[in-house]
DNA sequence: CGGTAATAGTTGATTTTGTAACTAACAAGA
DNA sequence: TCTTGTTAGTTACAAAATCAACTATTACCG
């Protein structure tokens, strides 16, 4: 029995995953970390403000799958360097709308065209049709689960 | 001109990798966590040792990608756990080789067990062949560049 | 209403990681 | 041999992530 052991654990999806995850994010980081003193967490919250124009932390929270008090602690910081505006709402003053200031969106823009070209640099030597596979893959995976009490 | 703006980036590929990435460890991460205690670089160095016999912090370090002193707290856990044994080289006395004890080995199997488990569940939604190009796919990305300077 | 539960977001304490400097051992050339 | 440089691995200190507890507000239900 257990015949199945053709297993190698350096097949492990997550194991690859995060690996690639990792080095394709290392050069990237540099990015926003040399020219905009950003953290990661602030990074993903302002792409993803410049994506969706107005969100409240939670919202953010949900789509990236980031802990809320990594949010907090993001959009305090963009907030102090007027990237990010906050507003209450009005009809439940619990929540708070995120948006892009103008010097905010002009980080933005400037990061946005710096992703596209640093993600053609990496998915260069693939087909496009390979890429595309692989990004919907991606996305299948991220969605298939939430094991994760991110409220908590 | 920059007519190429259909760049979204929810596509981002280092952000799609991440959100995979960060979901399908975590599940798995209930497992070693919750049944040894261990955190993930622990596991992933038992998993090295696991695979390989015998390797040296080095060997490690090189091959998972994952920096030298992470691996140094790493094995110290193991090692007072009494899952690794430490060996200096004669021949080098710098140098250190690390093997799974027969209770590390133990661990290792059955962990081992699970992760074929959960990979199984991780790609069943995909044909085999995706599968396949997935993992190629992310080797290839993981391998691409070397920006980070593991050894300093 | 009044009380309990739930939600949005923040804060503080503890862990974990990253950065840099360090020790110890080896290597190689003057 | 002595000096300089390199490598294996550890440690100390700073930065960041995690976890739990907290405030303020709203929702539900008797």
């Amino acid at each position: 029995m257990d015949k199945n052991d053709d297993f190698i654990v350096q097949d492990f999806l997550p194991f690859l995953l995060n690996r690639a995850a990792e080095d394709s994010s290392l050069e990237f980081q540099k990015l926003y970390k040399g020219r905009y003193g950003m953290l990661r967490t602030e990074w993903r919250v302002l792409f993803h403000l410049g994506m969706y124009n107005r969100m409240t932390a939670r919202d953010i929270s949900q789509r990236a799958k980031i802990h809320k008090t990594k949010i907090s602690r993001a959009v305090a910081k963009l907030a102090e360097r007027r990237w990010v505006s906050r507003s209450r709402d009005e009809s439940d003053r619990r929540a708070e709308h995120l948006e892009l200031t103008a010097a905010g969106r002009g980080v933005y823009d400037d990061l946005r065209k710096q992703a596209r070209a640093y993600d053609q640099k990496l998915t260069k030597g693939f087909s496009a049709g390979d890429v595309a596979l692989l990004r919907r893959m991606l996305r299948q995976l991220a969605s298939m689960e939430c094991p994760v009490d991110l409220e908590t």
